[in-house]
DNA sequence: CATGAATGAGGATTCATTCAT
DNA sequence: CATGAATGAATCCTCATTCAT
């Protein structure tokens, strides 16, 4: 193979790359809209001005372009988590920083959010490959493993009662996701008098909540200080 | 109209009625099975031994169906919410109570709480009433009122910090939802060594948290005394 | 239920079986002009008026439908050969009644024909009811069972060899099939001289060799008498 | 031209003429275990480790491929019965000779006959070269041919009677066929007593048939002799 | 020449909805 | 009112063919 053969081959190869990252932005735009059997192959396919057999060279089947979607999402979450987790830092300050990295990860990557939590699931019997199921599980595994690392710290520290980490972590983590998804289904429910709780009012008062059951000590809360209009914790 | 005529009708009604609920009946057990877009108007006529075109006679789509369920679905829920509400009980075992009944609805009622929660929503534009959406929505501020009132209680009577009674009955509402939304999807994510969490040692600790969070007091914690494995609360 | 309703039962019923005929008619032009694989269940839709999805209530695949029309196509031939070997005359008269039938069919219902012998099948693996295939294949075999039957009789009357009967039913029968396909063919190969042959020419030529083959005494032929341009059978 | 050229040149003809040969044995192979239609081109290309559009520099549609494959065996098939016709024998040896051949030629070209017979035919119109569907029309009658030059011959030398020894051959020709196909088919007809009936068997009794229908003396059948279960022709 | 990525027309099948009875 | 046959738009996926490299 010659040297300009080679050189064609690696743009070949980015090319394909970025088809492929192409795809799945449209696909995360369908997806994220529609939910994942009211959008269509054809409209992705559209939006990303490709034919709708190219989709098909890229991804088996509209099931794997839907879990390679979460993946991505999942994997790029567990990376922002792990970069807190080896953070030096009091555990009950890590808490808080993970909590304002998933923060972020949500307010940059709603699409992804939705469809990683609020999109019905698509029968992946058979039309996803296990290996890419199994990857998904694992990252969402990860992530809340992340959490209950940080408990542990805690718990050894002292500075976290001597609590079960990876229930406490399920806990955790399923709580601050319902918010989010609270927050995200759009406001249905909004004090009529002063209007939508900004989420990340929420989110100080969850975690207010969980440092008051965790710590030993009165913990000093500071997640998004001065950012309130009312506030949130007034310990007389 | 003659006296037989009038039985007639009133019999014709509750037959009506009758009719009305069997078809909710099969649909929320397709819905809960399949999700919205994947149960299909033909089966639901089936199980319920309709025809087809007879469900159009009571509900005007099959969103409009779907939006029916989750009216009773948040409407029950409502209810024995509101059951609560009204016992006379310091606030911070109203809170317990309220959970406790949750709880109770969502293992009686899994199927309303999956269509509620889990599916994917379907499009409601313009084929669902808006009265009905309306409804709904009211259902769900009502379920969140009744937790904000317990929260306002408890800040009067002393025993609850001054906090946001509304933010607080939204963070606590969506955490507990979260919670046991990750419950439902089937503990995709369990310890392997200690097997899945249990879905009430994890809402007593959630509770925990929750009134550690909110009293003024040390909290006195009973959820679910002595059903645990491991002690999810070891105040030292 | 009514006098009027059952009599509108009844028209239904009728109506229904007309549809499903005219159906068969549609698919059984298209699979004859253009094959199985070729033919679509859309163009099958166009020519009977109907719309796609209607074929769908009536068979439940395209392949069921192709499986159908064998079937009919191979009960009728079955019936009509049963009602020769019913009649009262010699073997070897009885053969050349056969063949008379069968040509008789062919000529009638080439489509039928084409689709049961030319076509390449359809994977019927499981979108056919293994019931339908059964009885597909018992027809056919009843048709080379009233062969072997009048052979066998043709062997106990003295009149032909002792021949195994089924053995020579099948020879017989493929022989007239490759036969009358060579002709259905298009004439592919024709004498350029002569023209194509006629396909009783060769049927009768067919018979006069099995004749010839099967009886102990010489054999007097007479399929087509006196309609043939050459003298198919010059014995000195 | 260099003579290096010249070398380079012929090699290069020489890969090509391979390259073809191995694409005509990939397509083979597909179009006999699937069908013209369900066979695709990419699994064609892939079967004989070429790029999908290199078929198209070897032929110039799918059909063409195909019609190709169908030359390839009806040219072997002609090769093979004329080196018999050459044979210094009598006609009615030569017939038999004639069948063993062909029997020859089914069994160690299986792949071909089926593509041959029994592949449903594609639409040839104007994506295949005329010239090619001649250069096929042409082999099958040379085949046919052959077997009238036999009878000819016979008839000439007085064994045979006087018969028309085109329509014969069309007729001996297309019986063996369909003789031939049925077995191929796959016994479908299998008598459940007996088992399935071995070809050589139904062809020795074609051929038994046919010779008496043909000669002007007894003739003396030994197509396969000794090799049957159960005797073909007890001439008493 | 060989390649294989891209194309896009096309096909089987499903299903919400309607409407004549 | 209830029915269920008919509809036909909509959807996923396939695959022969082309063409830039």
């Amino acid at each position: 193979m010659s040297i300009s053969q080679k050189k064609t081959a690696v743009r070949k190869k980015k090319e394909q790359l970025e088809r492929r990252k192409s795809i799945l932005a449209a696909a995360k735009e369908a997806f994220c809209l529609k939910g994942f059997m009211a959008a269509t192959m054809e409209e992705i396919a559209d939006s990303c001005s490709l034919a709708k057999g190219t989709l098909y060279l890229y991804f088996k089947s509209k099931e794997d372009l839907y879990v390679s979607i979460i993946l991505e999402g999942t994997s790029l979450l567990r990376k922002e988590l792990a970069k807190i987790a080896n953070v030096s830092l009091p555990a009950d300050k890590l808490l808080g920083e993970l909590l304002r990295s998933y923060l972020n990860f949500y307010e940059n990557n709603r699409k992804y959010f939705r469809i990683m939590f609020l999109s019905s699931q698509p029968d992946t019997g058979d039309r996803v490959p296990d290996e890419l199921l199994k990857q998904c599980a694992d990252q969402g595994i990860a992530c809340m493993q992340v959490v209950s690392d940080v408990i542990e710290k805690g718990i050894e520290s002292g500075i976290f009662r001597k609590v079960n980490p990876w229930t406490y972590a399920i806990v955790l983590w399923s709580a601050v996701n319902g918010i989010m998804m609270h927050y995200e289904q759009g406001g249905l429910y909004r004090d009529e008098i002063l209007g939508p709780v900004p989420l990340h009012s929420m989110l100080q008062d969850a975690l207010d909540l969980a440092l008051y059951g965790l710590m030993t000590t009165q913990p000093a809360t500071d997640f998004e200080p001065g950012s309130e209009e009312y506030s949130p914790c007034e310990h007389p």
